[in-house]
DNA sequence: CCAGATGCTGAGCTTGGCTCAATATATTTC
DNA sequence: GAAATATATTGAGCCAAGCTCAGCATCTGG
């Protein structure tokens, strides 16, 4: 039963991950969903608080935003636009690039982060409580040397290519 | 660094679980575009594929798909609409029960489904490529675990249940 | 100083879900 | 056997999270 029948692991293993993010998704889409939050706008959330500028001033570019979410400047766009309209975020106009946007977490934004926070522990130790703790880091370092190597592979850059070396 | 400085490992194994899914997700889609199938025709054809009534005359109620798949039956209807247009699948009237619709595999549909298992297999094996077969067997394993685990937690049916015992 | 690169956004599309009726049929109950 | 109820599917219309392409404002290097 260690190797299952079906002999296809990897495939099976890209079902399970499938199924297993659904899941979490879904249970942080309802626990967030009473602070009008959806889950990724609390993780452009998360990705903006862990900006350098520590504390007091956290600010990042939409564009940056965008690169570290892994998506496309645009789609960032429409996320901030959730965000500044919740009033967690302020877009202020970068002093040396008039045409960059700079985002600032306002206090409503760092007090959502607090609850962000609570709730992706909560749901991600419940559903992984049957995983004990070792092979939790396991897992995480299997799937970070995945990712690792996925990123190296590709040349980075446009979200996802499905061009060749062209 | 076994146990990262971050500390809150499920949180992080989630998310990194996330990208994993969203990086599969993505490259299965460009890789069965030419064959004009999303990744969510191809599982819900496999998973039709696997109907008990082996070899030559796979078969399965609309809403037996949908309960498979974990999703609401009328986003089961969204999907066979579009197998059935593609022609892979036909939709035939249920001869017990006038209400209900049957699933039937076409020949193309059988044709598509080795063009799918070719990719399926594919992808994840170069996503999991830098995975060890024994660490993928582990993860495997581990996250069924959770998902049994979580399966048994809510009561089953309706697709996520927000709601508590009631 | 101007051509081309860069930063953001409007418009409109896709995937993959959802709910809430409506409709047709089964099944159960009186 | 008719009425009430339950089940199977679908139409209409919604949401989240992405995408591209085009356009405008602004930088920047030759």
């Amino acid at each position: 039963m260690t190797t299952p029948p079906t002999a296809d692991t990897a495939a099976e293993l890209a079902d399970a991950l499938t199924r297993a993010m659904k899941r979490i998704r879904r249970q942080t889409m309802h626990r967030l969903e009473p602070y009008g939050i959806t889950p990724g706008q609390a993780r452009a959330l998360r990705t903006l608080a862990h900006a350098p500028g520590c504390e007091g001033r956290e600010t990042m570019r939409l564009s940056e935003l965008a690169e570290r979410l892994h998506i496309a400047p645009r789609s960032a766009t429409t996320v901030v636009d959730a965000l500044e309209e919740a009033g967690l975020v302020t877009r202020t106009p970068d002093p040396t690039d008039r045409r960059a946007v700079r985002l600032v977490l306002t206090e409503a934004g760092r007090g959502a982060l607090e609850r962000i926070g609570q709730v992706r522990h909560e749901v991600a130790q419940e559903y992984f409580a049957p995983v004990s703790a070792i092979e939790q880091a396991a897992l995480l370092q299997a799937l970070r040397g995945a990712e690792t190597a996925f990123e190296a592979r590709r040349p980075a850059h446009r979200p996802d290519g499905a061009d060749g070396p062209r």
